[in-house]
DNA sequence: GTGAAAGCGCTAACAT
DNA sequence: ATGTTAGCGCTTTCAC
């Protein structure tokens, strides 16, 4: 097989000169009809595929936005993430994707290695990062995004919701029914942010209310309904007492109603259920899980607006840099 | 802010070079430890971040492996692309990703775009392509691995599971137990070629055994509890004589289970449930239901290795080009 | 161990 | 509407 067709040999076998050849092919400025028609005709033949590598190089234009998250296998960041590519699907970027399992050395490095392609923008998830990250981030002097939380203070934009305040807000709907033994499952805090701002500001409202968490199990890993089912199970054989069980992820939450339905507990008369995020799964389940919306689809798009708005032929530097979603909590029917 | 240092502002601050801090900042050839030293002062000082760009084109190498898949939005791909990362962790591939929603035209698009940035190798899901993508890849000359199905021809290696005989295992299954009125839920099949492979080797297996399917439901879009729960409703309102029903998807079994747990129906006694993959999900549930595992993460493992073992600067172009995995099923408890 | 020259494949900017 | 010149930021190759 010869060596890969360059856009000199398309030009040569369309007699004409690389410029006019580069030219037809993006179907910019001024080429006549019957050249374009040479050019793409000779391309074809020669199954030219553009090596944008030296384009990028020569224009000092990349058509990427790196997204950078901690996980992919939970459906939250997909559902982020498909926002983000609704957004910029009638745009002429594309988006990179870096994953970092929750580890902010490990993200580091992926944003160094997605900066190392200098794309068009970058999104990445929370406002916690190494020092190091924000120097680069700090740097890049391209739109940089944090996305999902919005507790605590932006290298550049952001758009999420605040956690502090989700927390906060299932707190208040569960006080109101009248619980008051309260247990709470969920990650191990340091590795996400999120889910231990959540419990703080879950914690804050029961103080007010003059309460406190009666017993809590953490876990490490992926949420999962297996998990679910046996941290309640264990949670509950040591605290009977709990008439509510608030959980940082809905799977975790559906895995307690699969306890309770193996059990024969009723929810919420003998155990109350309430979880965050309102993942598409809790639509199948028997009953509807109290759960906390945390918009995630509109979280992408509004990001990968702000990338667009944000990059440097745009003069749009003038739209929000900031974007506070509030949570949208409903108490279903397991409270 | 200064214009982004280069390796030249760098040569110039550790008064070396350009080669030199070029060779210093790999890690290659041969630097003395202070010139190095001083090198990578300057590097940090300045904030330098190599331009890759540039780089690549210089050296014709692309340390990408581009990784084709339908949808991220069920666990199934996600899992894949966490056995390619695990078996990329110790070498200097990264994977990018891209995503097609199960449409050719797109998949033609997004393998373009893939190419045109030279990747060291391609992993797509599938043996199903356009005409114009097998050509480009054909043509790519790098290492391209077809995942998840066998049953086909693939352009270059290819690993998987041959879908067709998952679906007449389940087959075999159901009927040893008994069961001759037996229902199907399934994707759509033009877009999902896997799915409608099962369901060729279902039927197949039923037909050699006196047999054929008494009903079905199809759908679009994704796979959910929801959906599988109101699509079982329907089919055994339609057809009650059913004693057994085969599912694309394990979600969508979850959800028959779930109608079941609903309507007091006892699994399997008044209805017998089968679904596919194996998904983590089925972990957590009150029953266990059969299913087929995928090998989604060995999959993704043995492709990565394939594009590490068939690139160019190695030798061993020797290793199997075809890897043939075989489906496990597994009865549960619900058949 | 270090440096100088050449060029990767394309596009911006300026001709014509 | 088309061509020419220069150069993007790095690495390869060869020289010392």
């Amino acid at each position: 097989m010869a060596a890969k067709p360059t856009l000199k040999t398309v030009a040569a076998t369309a007699g004409v000169s690389q410029m006019t050849a580069s030219r037809a092919l993006r179907g910019g400025g001024d080429v006549s009809a019957r050249t374009r028609a040479r050019v793409e005709a000779a391309a074809a033949s020669l199954g030219y595929v553009p090596n944008r590598i030296a384009g990028a190089l020569a224009s000092r234009h990349v058509n990427l936005v790196g997204v950078v998250f901690p996980s992919l296998s939970s459906t939250v960041f997909p559902e982020v993430l498909s926002g983000i590519t609704g957004a910029l699907d009638d745009s002429p970027l594309q988006p990179v994707v870096g994953v970092t399992g929750y580890d902010l050395q490990r993200e580091e490095a992926v944003v160094r290695d997605m900066l190392s392609w200098r794309p068009a923008g970058l999104i990445l998830a929370g406002l916690e990062h190494s020092e190091n990250t924000r120097n680069m981030l700090k740097n890049a002097d391209i739109p940089v995004v944090e996305v999902m939380d919005v507790d605590g203070v932006p290298i550049d934009r952001c758009v999420g919701i605040s956690h502090r305040r989700a927390g906060a807000m299932m707190a208040a709907e569960i006080i109101a029914r009248g619980h008051r033994q309260i247990g709470f499952i969920g990650t191990k805090m340091p590795q996400d942010f999120r889910a231990g701002k959540r419990l703080a500001g879950f914690q804050k409202a029961l103080e007010r209310a003059g309460l406190a968490l009666a017993d809590f199990e953490h876990y490490t890993g992926p949420s999962t309904l297996a998990k679910g089912r046996e941290l309640t199970a264990r949670l509950l054989a040591r605290s009977p007492e709990i008439s509510c069980i608030y959980y940082s992820s809905d799977t975790m939450c559906a895995g307690g109603l699969m306890h309770c339905l193996a059990k024969n507990l009723s929810v919420p008369g003998d155990l109350a259920l309430a979880g965050f995020n309102n993942l598409e799964l809790l639509n199948g389940l028997p009953l509807r899980l109290a759960t906390t919306d945390s918009h995630r689809f509109q979280i992408g798009k509004r990001a990968a607006q702000m990338v667009l708005g944000g990059r440097d032929d745009k003069g749009d530097k003038s739209g929000e840099k900031i974007v506070v979603l509030t949570p949208t909590t409903s108490p279903g029917q397991s409270l």
